[in-house]
DNA sequence: TCTACACTTCGCCACATGGCGAAATGCAGG
DNA sequence: CCTGCATTTCGCCATGTGGCGAAGTGTAGA
């Protein structure tokens, strides 16, 4: 039961929705989607890890950063339910159209550019 | 996004997921389910119009009873794949059987009867 | 090993949520 | 109408959850 539970609760809140639909796109380190979401960084790694522990999404460690990607035939029986779900879900709705436009511009920058816009240290 | 959100967070819940393990083996009404989750009438209410909001269950009046089925075709169009994916779950855990097992016996009374089992008048 | 930096963990706050009992609602039958 | 009963709504409490900033962890590079 838990498992299930997990996977759905998981998906069912809009932020990590969010984070689901970016990583669709492909992997991403918790910076970029940090710039897309303008939320803080414990935020985002909360979520993240959430997903996790759902086993929605997988990270791997590569060098100074971590990189989310959706998990394939994760652990959880429910995982690739729940993600098939939200993939086809959402493909219109405006805000995940508009995360999805911020992330384009993301994706050109190159990476220690986009960490350096964090609100630690605001200068953007 | 809303519609998918309320359907994923409705069957998130672990009680909402054991109404929806119940309810697939046919409508039932309040005092029912009731019965065989054992919670107060109130919560058991609480919980249907949850999942009648995330348009997961469909209610119909029927003389002094009201009846809750799994929706059909309904207007989410989230609730039938969340439905699937909940139906062709849990087929195993613990919990679900036992509520089930305590399904059987409850559909074997009559329904005045199983109304009256209510903690209001403890009489049972 | 010291600093820089990406990320996570911790502690906090505001708010959402699940549980209950009591009161309100709505239908059936006298 | 008035009573009886199934269900819902309301008010309350305890707990869970999402947001943040600050402090901790761990790796890359000087």
């Amino acid at each position: 039961m838990r498992q299930l539970e997990a996977a759905l609760k998981a998906a069912g809140d809009p932020t990590r929705t969010r984070i689901l639909k970016l990583l669709e796109d492909g992997e991403l380190c918790v910076c970029q989607v940090q710039a897309v979401l303008r939320l803080a960084p414990s935020t985002v790694s909360k979520h993240l890890a959430i997903l996790k522990a759902a086993a929605l999404v997988d990270d791997r460690r590569e060098g100074r950063w971590i990189r989310y990607a959706l998990a394939g035939s994760g652990h959880n029986p429910y995982a690739r339910d729940v993600l098939g779900l939200v993939r086809r879900a959402l493909r219109r709705d405006p805000k995940i159209r508009e995360d999805r436009r911020r992330l384009k511009d993301v994706l050109k920058m190159p990476l220690a550019e986009v960490c350096a816009l964090r609100p630690g240290r605001l200068r953007a």
